[in-house]
Formats: C-alpha cells, sequence, structure tokens
DNA sequence: CGCCAGGTTGATTTCGCTCAAGCAATGTGG
DNA sequence: CCACATTGCTTGAGCGAAATCAACCTGGCG
C-alpha cells in the first residue's frame, strides 16, 4: 500500500540486524521507539513471570511486524522479543513510523486490520486455555502450526516440523515441560501422533481434530 | 476527532436500541455488518463454547465501542454481546464506518490506539490465567473493577459495588461457580475482602495487592 | 404456599504441578 | 580419545488445587 518514494523512506530509515537463537530483539519493558519486523528466520514473543515462568504467546514468521502493539498504544512493550531461529530483523523508527501513518492512512488500516487479527486470535487462546485441556491446546496447536511447518504427507499422512523445542511447546500451551513430554506421550499412544525430534507425524488428520472437541 | 459534519452523518447513520439484561446484542458468529456503541448501561462479551461453558471476556461501559474488531478483521464476531444491565446501544452501519475510516485517517488512528490497548489488555489476561492461581486472578479482577464500581471509601476503607453476578464474576476468572464462591470464602476468611450480595468491602487495598504477588 | 434460579457447601476424583531421578546428545578440557 | 560437565528431554511418586457430582440453602415471585 505504499508508495514508491515512501518505500526509499523505510529503506533509508530501517536498520537490519541478525540474530541467532536465543539472541534478544528486545526485552520486556523497553519503551517503544520504533517497531522490527522480521524479514527472515522465526522471532517468539514472550512473556516472563517473577517466578521465572515464560509464557510464548505468539511466533512471529517472516513478514510479520513485531512490536507495533506498544508503540501504537503508547506502552512499554509488554512481552519480550527473542530469535528462536537464525533471523534477520529490521527495524524502523518511531518518526518513520508515525510519519508514514499520518500521510498514509491507507497504512494505518492495514495495521487495524492486522491489529485486529492478533487481538482476535488472542482471544481465542484465552478462551482456550480456560475450557480445554492440555491435551486439546496441544492437538489445537498443531494444527496451527499445520499452516506454517506441514512438510510432505504421503497418502493422508501429514508430518510436521516444529520451528520450537519442547519447552517451548510447552510454553506456548502454557504448562511445565514436564507435563508436555507425558501429553506426547499420552497422543502416540493414542496413535493421534508421533514424535520424534523437531519432526511430528500425523497419521490421520480427523484424529488430530477430534481431541480438541473430545475435551478430557 | 470528528468534525461537525461527519458527527452528523453518524447521528443520521445510527440506530439506538434499549436492551434489558440477559438480552442479546448480537450473537457469536453473527456477521459484523457494522459496530456497536453502548451509550449507557453494561454490556458483557462472552463466549460460548460446545459445552456450554461461558467465558466472559470483555465488560463494555458507556462510551465503549464493541464489535469492532470483526468489522475490521472481516470475520465473523468470535464474542457474543449480552447486556448486563438495562442499556441503550446503538448500532452503526459498515458503510458509515468504512465511509468514515477513508475520509478521517485521525479516526482510524484512534481506533488503532484502541486496539493495542485491547490486545495489550487480553495478552495479560491470558498470560495471568496461565501463571497464576485463582486467588490472585480474583484479587486481580477485583482491582480492575475498582477502577469503575469504587464507591465511598470510608477512611481507608474500600466499598466495591460489583456490576455483576458470581456467575458471571467466575466465567471472568475462567472456573466453576462453585470453585468461584470457595475462593471468596478464602477472600473472608483472611480479612481480605468481604462480599455481601453485590457489594464488597476492602478493609486495606494492600492486603488484596498483596494476594496477586504472593500467588499460592 | 410451592417453585425456581442463584448461590453455598460437602465429598470425591482428576488433572497437572512439584520434586527428584535417570538418560541421551553435545561439548570441553586434559 | 576418554572422563566429565552441561543441556534438553523423559519418567516416576506424591501432592494439591480445582472440577465434578450432589445436596441443600436462600430469596424472589407467580
Amino acid at each position: 500500500v505504499l508508495s514508491a518514494r515512501e518505500l526509499t523512506l523505510i529503506n533509508d530509515g530501517k536498520i537490519a540486524r541478525e540474530y541467532l537463537p536465543g539472541d534478544v530483539v528486545y526485552h520486556q519493558g523497553d519503551p517503544a521507539n520504533g517497531i522490527h519486523c522480521v524479514e527472515s528466520g522465526l522471532v517468539g514473543l514472550r512473556r516472563l513471570d517473577a517466578e521465572g515462568n515464560s509464557v510464548l504467546v505468539r511466533l512471529a514468521y517472516a513478514g510479520d511486524t513485531i512490536g507495533y502493539r506498544a508503540l501504537l498504544a503508547g506502552e512499554a512493550q509488554r512481552l519480550g522479543a527473542e530469535a528462536l531461529k537464525p533471523s534477520t530483523v529490521c527495524f524502523i523508527d518511531q518518526a518513520t513510523v508515525r510519519g508514514l501513518l499520518q500521510t498514509n492512512p491507507a497504512l494505518g488500516l492495514r495495521f487495524l486490520k492486522r491489529a485486529s487479527k492478533d487481538l482476535g486470535d488472542i482471544e481465542d487462546k484465552f478462551v482456550q486455555s480456560a475450557t480445554l485441556d492440555i491435551k486439546a491446546r496441544l492437538a489445537h496447536l498443531l494444527l496451527v502450526l499445520k499452516e506454517r511447518c506441514a512438510t510432505a504427507g504421503a497418502n493422508g499422512e501429514l508430518i510436521l516440523e516444529l520451528p520450537i523445542s519442547r519447552q517451548d511447546l510447552a510454553a506456548m500451551v502454557g504448562v511445565r515441560p514436564e507435563t508436555m513430554s507425558r501429553t506426547i506421550r499420552q497422543l502416540e499412544d493414542e496413535g493421534v501422533a508421533f514424535f520424534s525430534g523437531r519432526k511430528v507425524r500425523v497419521p490421520k488428520l480427523d484424529t488430530l481434530i477430534e481431541q480438541i472437541d473430545l475435551d478430557g
């Protein structure tokens, strides 16, 4: 939605950086002095609480914009951003962002749509964590990851290449790593999904979907 | 942020309606063909799941705009809206909304800020439901309600007039009504807060705040 | 008066957390 | 090249918090 002139404005103003897994893009609590764009790789947005528990709230893939919420709400970052894979992330200064938003209303609407989408997604996560049990939440997470990480599925089988560790899988579902282990085992015992390293084999997609409704 | 002409445009286009407690403003799953504005009263935004469990995600007070998320994201309503008190809610057609957003960029930015705020709030709720125990979540909820429902606080005491039933209190924290009862009892036994109907007396605000950090 | 919805209480069970140990893969230094 | 720490994951035993099931109040209200 941007004009050529605006694009060059961004290109001049942006600062790209490389991050290795574990590197911090910004800390939770940092003031928002711009937005970040994931150009390649994968970035995790997580919240750490006082006791050191971490909740992985969202994953940002290539093309996603992160940190915009804090800037637009005029708050500090509530979530920290950390590279989960080797990534290139660029930074756009808040002055540039605000300037663009002033001059290009269509950009604002784009952001608005994006924020509305994110808002709906997190509402879902919230409701699910309140009503679904762990197995169902894990099944749902796998279905979401399927959209991004599905690899060759021979004869109806589904193969996923998970982008994150077990610990982070647990942090996304909001449980302890031990519990994640047990839940994975449970899915395997029931023949729903088979985990090997970061690969997951799902013989029948339907059985995975059933887990969500059949709650307990 | 609106011009006089725009205001009259809205006033011509809007349709106001009265709702009694329990009346549905719109159903979850409805297509979004406009936005609603709470002019007076109180509206609850809730999600019902297959088993009939209800989660009360947000409260909308006078002046709040609801249903905007679905319209802007181009989705169906993920949450249903239901009057919790006698309320006046007006409806603004999507054509009018889109028109205004096109012509008045500042309005879009307002929405953007609002969405960013909502997004942060629900992120908080999500993280809290994953890390805090029930007593802490209830304490937090009371602190939030304090901003809206605090009445005369004699000599350091705090008196709240809750706008919602116990059931809905439970639905906001994401627990069963029975558990809410017990948790309330617990707070009373500990001298933190005393419930009588919809009135809550908090002798010392500090002790309420402590409940949030002291987790278990 | 009887009915009914909302709320409280009790007994029991289930689920997920805690604490603790064991294991495999990787890395590091002697 | 091997002893050894480290890290990520799995497994087990026990516990505690919340759900469930069920009974029983309580206050309107026809």
